[in-house]
DNA sequence: CTTTGTGCAAATTATTTGCACGTCG
DNA sequence: CGACGTGCAAATAATTTGCACAAAG
């Protein structure tokens, strides 16, 4: 997808645009300047994706006590997130638009977004613990 | 709600346990501890909600670069977000069960849990801004 | 008693900020 | 140009840890 139209467009801005779009999954600040680090400085990925995120053009995410970044994408994204190895992936279906719009009404709370992360234990983590 | 049974249970985890059960909202370690500060250390509000956390007694929530927990109780809980004044509520429905069960059966992924935030804007936040 | 939790202080990690300079529109 | 973004270094905030002592079962 296209970088934007109403942020001011530099480099470093596309830079980072470009690789969370790639990488599809959500990422930290660490791990992206990780990739960047000889173009980026560490605080401007953290500005912009600030940036990105006043402007919603990415979400967030919690896992590991870590802040996750991804992109927020024209439709919803859900994921999977495994507990013991913090694995995380994507699911593509989402049931939820129905309930968001019945929130709306009940509640008058314009509802923007819903990711819905979905914590338990993949597969292999399941086997492993005596994770129930 | 009564404290976890299998948790070894010190004066300081109950009153963390019964401050986080009568506040009834996500909060962060910060405002939990500014209200026991007399009783508890920082550090134990950290480890007390840590070990709450993996005997999944206790969920947790991002907002604006902050981190809350919440009592994970019998039932999901959903929360609606401002994005503009940070103010969270509690919704008390959740037609999300389905979609969990599908999901379970598709991916053989275990879920846990499913906290669901719903980011937007209040109805007070709705007025005021170009918030769309 | 033996194991596990806690306070305190210090260390580490994560995030934010000021300022001089560079780049976008 | 003029407004806004960036790098660098330094500051602040958030979270974690070591250790000696205290409390729980």
């Amino acid at each position: 997808m296209a970088f934007p139209a109403h942020l001011r467009q530099t480099q470093q801005r596309e830079s980072i645009y470009k690789f969370l779009d790639e990488s599809n999954l959500p990422l930290t600040p660490e791990a992206i300047h990780e990739q960047l680090k000889d173009k980026i400085d560490l605080s401007t990925v953290y500005r912009t994706l600030d940036v990105f995120h006043k402007a919603h053009v990415v979400h967030k995410l919690l896992l590991d006590n870590k802040i996750y970044y991804y992109l927020a994408g024209e439709d919803h994204k859900h994921f999977l997130i495994c507990l013991e190895c913090h694995h995380i992936s994507e699911i593509h279906t989402c049931p939820f638009h129905v309930f968001e719009s019945k929130i709306e009404k009940e509640t008058q709370f314009h509802v923007t977004y819903h990711p819905v992360e979905l914590y338990g234990y993949c597969r292999d983590c399941k086997k492993t613990d005596k994770n129930h």
